[in-house]
DNA sequence: GTCTGGCTGTATCATTGATCGCATGACAGA
DNA sequence: TCTGTCATGCGATCAATGATACAGCCAGAC
């Protein structure tokens, strides 16, 4: 679709190129014309608008975040494909925080279809999921749910300079949805869950005690507890 | 504060109903000066820039946010008064779409505080959880967490057309956040987690013994979580 | 009474979104 | 080859808006 309206696709570039250098997320229909040496009639010719312009824009976004997702994905385990799903989101708003916010962010004007577009996306994964009898809710629901927040957690990362960027919170809502959403993994879960369940039960020990054991009892149970658990 | 500059005050006031009223989220100064009957440089005395006036409605906005939580907040349960205040978040935003956009959005300039506060807002009820020992978090962290899914869930609803305001969806997201954050609340699960331990660790045992013991240590590890495990 | 300082309004500039009418060039048909 | 038609791009321009320079005015001090 490039190649059949050059001019449009060069235009929504600049814009794009634009919007990512601006200071203030925004855009100047002169200076985008002149960037790619057109005059602004041109521009509401094919535009209509400078909303017209941004919604193409933000379309345009989405194709590359389609194609992102569609090159990144189906791994052959769905549950972990919505996994990485996640993570390349957040690592597409970092990556572009004004085209994103454009994206995801209401504007109440807005022809643009890129949320809905990203919420089929997200539901067609889920529907995978679905099928391996992994999703608890119905797709669409579940979409709805992970995608609004996953935005929400990439426009905190965003609002935040970027003091230290915490991946450690962005898992933490991941594993909160998804637990929500998805059926308890089949039992994997860990790959020698014997040694899991010595790990555990030493903690517990070691954090309170216990009276229905002798202290001998309880120190040899610790050693043998260590020899489990060992690698 | 509203004594000390009144006209202040009613610049923001007007500020804020011109942006609840305009169609696109945006104010035009010349429109708020003549609403209060003054001329343009007293606004940029007064707040220095557009960005200045944005910013103090922001403010002014969570003033009124700040008022709301205060009126409804302190149960005597405050993982019933965290409940409240999820939906008392949503309603909010849904009653001030702009405004809320305003304060929650980020804007690349942008001096206001308003999103801080909100996050100190909910870190103290959330340490008032922490105290009556129902938060498995630390109270900023957890209140990063629980705002970035209440934006989220409130900007979904915004953008949504209001085709139906779906509150099961808020709920959903309130309930996964939550029991990520939240120690589990009723029946406490496991009074005894030193006997879910013993059980755990007796269970993976028959399943599928150890070859980190010697048979006879085994019987009697064996015997000891049992006794632990006794009621 | 006069002077000083802060405050306000008028007039104005610069930028930007949006539009009007004309010129130019391609193409079909005689 | 000539001519009429149409689409397309452009210079010029308008309207709205953010922002400012400068002059006038009023209160209070001396």
């Amino acid at each position: 679709m490039t190649e059949t309206e050059p001019l449009r696709a060069a235009m929504i570039e600049a814009a794009e190129r634009q919007l990512a250098s601006s200071s203030d997320h925004e855009i100047a229909t002169r200076a985008v014309c002149e960037a790619v040496g057109v005059s602004q009639p041109v521009l509401y010719r094919l535009f209509g608008d400078k909303r017209g312009l941004l919604d193409a824009v933000a379309d345009h976004g989405y194709e590359r975040y389609a194609a992102l997702k569609a090159a990144q994905e189906r791994t052959g385990d769905p549950v972990a494909d919505l996994h990485a799903g996640w993570d390349g989101h957040m690592a597409f708003a970092q990556a572009n925080p004004a085209l994103y916010q454009l994206m995801f962010t209401p504007r109440p004007w807005s022809h643009s279809t890129a949320r809905d577009r990203v919420t089929d996306l997200l539901a067609a994964a889920l529907t995978r999921c679905a099928a391996a009898g992994a999703l608890k809710l119905e797709p669409r629901t579940a979409a709805r749910l992970i995608l609004a927040a996953n935005i929400g957690t990439a426009l905190d990362h965003i609002a935040r300079p970027a003091l230290f960027a915490d991946p450690a919170l962005s898992h933490r809502m991941r594993d909160a949805v998804f637990s929500h959403v998805l059926t308890e993994p089949p039992a994997r879960q860990d790959a020698d869950p014997l040694r899991a369940a010595a790990l555990r039960l030493r903690a517990q020990l070691q954090l309170g005690g216990t009276e229905a054991l002798e202290p001998v009892e309880t120190a040899l149970l610790q050693r043998w507890l260590e020899r489990i658990a060992r690698p």
